[in-house]
DNA sequence: TCCATAAATCGAAATATCTCGATATACCAA
DNA sequence: TTGGTATATCGAGATATTTCGATTTATGGA
């Protein structure tokens, strides 16, 4: 749990905002035939929702894993990324822990 | 509550660990005489624990300001900086609330 | 094997943050 | 009013982040 790394990470209305479409699958469209059993979302279609460049998403994607928010797993051709709701809830403590008095 | 303001105040280490300094009264030396009554705590105080110049703590202390985590009170020629509990729990809330699922 | 597609990495330009010393402002005391 | 002390603001250089297009790497299919 890197704190420096995670708050880091969030500080990009961006990146906060695909944490919060990967809530819901169903912001992004269906699974690829084959990968409906798969939660995770590939970064083509992050990267269509966001407007923003391949490699730019890449590279979010990329800080939101060494973060720990999203776990990523590797399918043929296409990476797929969902939340690690285990680690953005560890995050979430230790701020509450750093911050508050008590 | 400017989430984005407050995560930018945040994504510092010297910022996060001043706010958690100012949790203690007693992690600086004792009130000027005549301000006893005062919980916070000055500039000259902050910078001397913090060891960086004078005009960069005026600035963080005024980005936590900005972001809500401290309240200034001017008295004499003394800016006394001290927690706004309220503001750093509704920011923590905020977190929450836009990070986690449910 | 060769090609197409998905994603990651590289290199760079634009912008933002960090941190400083110098200066300005505010206030108090003599 | 003059001088001293505390803080804020300004301007700038160093460093980090943002974001891109181009390239590289990985994989799967014809």
């Amino acid at each position: 749990m890197d704190i420096e790394r995670s708050i880091s990470a969030l500080n990009n209305p961006m990146r906060r905002r695909i944490l919060e479409w990967l809530k819901d699958r169903s912001n992004f469209p269906p699974a690829l035939p084959g990968h409906e059993d798969l939660e995770g979302v590939c970064v083509a279609y992050i990267q269509e929702k966001a407007k923003l460049s391949q490699s730019t998403i890449s590279n979010y994607m990329g800080l939101l894993k060494q973060a720990g928010f999203v776990k990523a797993e590797r399918h043929g051709q296409w990476t797929f990324y969902r939340r690690d709701e285990e680690n953005i809830q560890a995050f979430l403590t230790a701020v509450k822990d750093e911050l508050l008095k008590m």
